[in-house]
DNA sequence: TAGATTGTTAATCGATTAACAATC
DNA sequence: TAGATTGTTAATCGATTAACAATC
């Protein structure tokens, strides 16, 4: 139960969402060949990940309890408490982001959203106000808010993170395509779809180049 | 010149953002330190990174030339030649993707979308007509599209993913929040928040672990 | 019991970093 | 020349996989 690998850590999720939807049509047990067939992983690495996270661990034979492993997942990623964050940039991103409500299941609620074009009247797809940019610092540091959302246009998200860290933002999830600058002590992660990108077309040049 | 790592691929992506910001204002050449600097890298792996795309290579002393550097990111990414793409699901996110002008400088160019409602007068944001996915199939044929993007509600991507491996898509881009099975000879990216949020937290933890 | 499955230890693989000679 | 910087070889580090004993 102590500290995970990265690729651990982002292997997860997704085994979360199989064993829920294996929850959801009655199975109880499951074990780690099936689950790394599913997902195209080694059974050995699956048993891995799954040592890191399970309190009670699997049975020789049955499995794992996927009831157990689902609670002890969602307890490790921390799903179990949800964290306030905010997000700067209502553009039709910005909007896609406030109107998931996927987000409550993964720990993360927006309390709030700010943009900087000053329409008085502007809500988000929940219906709430949206405020100017000018009273961020005092909202994120009367709730305590540790993270930002970053959904502007590139030529003003590093302005936006430096705001976002002067008024006490720590971790900074940036979907604009620039490389921000942060101080350390900050936590940055970005959504670049370039480099998914990148990674998709590699992968599609070597199918292409396989089927000749 | 030849392949190079998971790791380095993405990386060249914001290499490439950086040399262009430093372009445009007027530097000629530049140091793999000072690269590692601003990505907070070791200046060895810079180095290592461009020499896996650069031709001339760097010069004692005096560094890269910019401008060399991004005409060989450019082309090891494949950015110089468009590659087609076809987007299912036409609602905020699909929006948002669909207006994102940024994408042709990555080497993308999404050419149609497709969305189940069927409001005949819909168009995306570029004004461009949003077809029925009846139609998805004959026209992914007709102009060899490779690449699909799949921005629809959870429930129905597996559905338009198998629609989309059938029409004869090869690589599939997923920004919907579930784990989709696919063949051999399919290339899939998800984009997948959960993992992504995962990563931040941990981050998040560590740094509010470290202030006490 | 036999067989499926777990968990762990050791081996392998790949990426990063350290060390350093070459060069402008 | 001296010093900054490159590119490469070897060492280190971390993650994945192979092998296998333990167990229900």
């Amino acid at each position: 139960m102590e500290s995970v690998s990265k690729e651990t850590l982002q292997r997860l999720p997704g085994y979360l969402r199989y064993l829920k939807e294996m929850n959801e049509s009655g199975i109880k047990s499951i074990s780690s060949t099936a689950i790394a067939d599913r997902f195209g992983f080694s059974a050995v690495q699956v048993r891995k990940d799954l040592a890191s996270v399970s309190a009670e661990g699997g049975k020789p034979k049955t499995g794992f309890s996927i009831e157990a492993l689902i609670e002890d997942i969602n307890e490790f990623l921390g799903y179990n408490n949800v964290q306030g964050a905010i997000l700067v940039g209502v553009g039709k991103l910005g909007s896609a982001l406030l109107g998931y409500k996927g987000f409550r299941n993964y720990g993360l609620e927006i309390v709030a959203s700010f943009d900087a074009k000053k329409d008085i009247n502007a809500v988000d797809p929940m219906g709430r106000a949206i405020y100017d940019m000018s009273k961020m610092e005092d909202l994120v540091r009367r709730l305590c808010i540790n993270i930002g959302i970053i959904t502007v246009p590139a030529k003003s998200a590093q302005e936006v993170c430096d705001l976002m860290i002067k008024a006490g933002i720590k971790a900074i999830w940036n979907f604009s395509p620039v490389n921000l600058s942060v101080p350390n002590g900050i936590a940055v992660k970005n959504e670049d779809m370039a480099a998914s990108l990148a990674l998709l077309s590699q992968q599609l040049a070597d199918i292409i180049k396989g089927t000749h």
